[in-house]
DNA sequence: TCTGGGGTCCTAGGACCC
DNA sequence: TCTGGGGTCCTAGGACCC
């Protein structure tokens, strides 16, 4: 990436930083090989690190926004199903495609070279799990020249052995402590274990990665990107905040900010959570503390906002020095077929009953001004109703008899 | 000695990913 | 002074219902 807008930082140590220019989040190779890590922070490593000659940048998800697309659309030349995983990796069905497969990766990646010059590497693999360790192994042993195919079960025999678990896609930190204590530390020792086993230790996610290590597909391609179920903005404060005020501008800021990315993708929140914690590095005196709150699906952002600061009033504490904040939407649902999914009964009946009900309260005094919700976890209907100032609650039964 | 059983929904917390 | 931000899925256990 960085060669391709600036041909002098070739051969050059540089790391891009997260926001605020916190930590480290990605390093070209020679700034790995200076022994940058993944995730230091970078005020503690700065001085050092800039002094042989490391540059820095902030990071542009703009502009990696863009790159992506740029290759997506090559990509597509090479097989019309592509799954576009994470902003630097998609996956690409190659099933039923003539010819060799390697020579078509090796094409593929020399095109998208060409035409954005962004170097990549591939993994080939008959499950995702493989093909992502085959992408791993492109990228970090020259033999391969930058493409690895892991389909065949002899390769896989050989390279197995070769490769820690903690590799593999889906097997974290806290996953790998649990494996060696059983005594595993290959990818081969991963992929013999016994399935039961792995669902006892890693539950029903650590058996899938035995089953792909070994072949059978349980993660399949989809190339309908999935409805999004939350979205959150959250910050770190550049200094602490002590004071009601400054949280409020900062948890205003944080609720606008997310109001807008959810009208961008068409959306509507059912519920809201506003989270405020103190430094969590800061040892002896850590304060943590989180609102949540069902929304109107048609409240606008200046009430929406009220919500939250009221939401966290409840929970501030006025000797703390708070370091991040964050407004997070959950349960969200598709702005044009909202009200039929607000329902989420599965009696058809009541359902139809209640979506009467609601149709008829809604015309009178306006849409979304009404909406069922399950209190709890009493399956009882509950319709909440703001008119104005006027705030009330009740049962929905009442109602429906009510307009019946 | 006995105190129902089984299904469903919700939440919190853990783990993982990029 | 300064330690990221944004997601997903799974499970256990409580609460509730009939």
């Amino acid at each position: 990436m960085r060669t391709a807008f600036n041909p002098t930082l070739k051969n050059v140590p540089v790391v891009v930083l997260s926001n605020n220019d916190g930590c480290v989040i990605a390093r070209s190779q020679e700034a790995k090989d200076l022994g940058v890590k993944m995730g230091d922070p970078w005020f503690k490593v700065a001085k050092s690190y800039e002094a042989q000659g490391v540059r820095r940048f902030s990071s542009n998800y703009v502009l990696y926004g863009d790159m992506s697309r740029r290759i997506h659309h090559v990509l597509e030349r090479f097989s019309p199903r592509v799954e576009p995983y994470s902003i630097d990796e998609m996956f690409l069905d190659l099933k039923g495609l003539p010819g060799d497969l390697v020579a078509h990766c090796r094409d593929a990646r020399a095109t998208v070279k060409c035409e954005t010059k962004i170097p990549t590497c591939v993994g080939i693999g008959d499950t995702k799990t493989k093909a992502k360790l085959a992408n791993r192994l492109a990228k970090k042993r020259p033999q391969f020249n930058g493409v690895c195919d892991l389909r065949s079960a002899d390769d896989c025999a050989a390279l197995y052995p070769t490769i820690l678990l903690s590799e593999v896609w889906g097997i974290g930190g806290a996953s790998a402590r649990k494996l060696q204590a059983l005594g595993l530390e290959t990818v081969a020792d991963l992929a013999a274990i016994n399935l039961q086993q792995a669902r006892d230790v890693l539950t029903v996610t650590g058996a899938r990665v035995v089953m792909e290590l070994q072949g059978t597909s349980c993660l399949p391609l989809s190339l309908l990107a999935p409805q999004r179920k939350g979205l959150a903005v959250t910050r770190t404060f550049g200094a602490v905040v002590l004071t009601w005020d400054g949280m409020a501008e900062a948890i205003s800021t944080y609720a606008t900010r997310a109001a807008e990315k959810l009208r961008q993708h068409g959306l509507l929140a059912t519920s809201m959570t506003v989270f405020i914690q103190t430094n969590r590095f800061v040892t002896g005196d850590y304060y943590g503390n989180a609102a949540s709150f069902r929304i109107e699906p048609t409240q606008d952002t200046f009430s929406l906002i009220q919500d939250a600061l009221r939401g966290t009033r409840s929970i501030w504490q006025p000797d703390r020095k708070y370091w991040k904040a964050g407004v997070m939407l959950n349960e969200l649902i598709d702005a044009t077929t909202a009200p039929a999914q607000m329902f989420p009964t599965k009696d058809p009946v009541l359902s139809a009953k209640v979506m009467a009900t609601m149709d008829s309260l809604n015309q009178r005094f306006g849409r979304g001004c009404v909406r069922p919700a399950v209190a709890g976890t009493q399956k009882k209907w509950t319709a909440r109703a703001d008119f104005l100032s006027q705030r009330y609650t009740t049962r929905l039964n009442e109602i429906m008899e009510a307009s019946a």
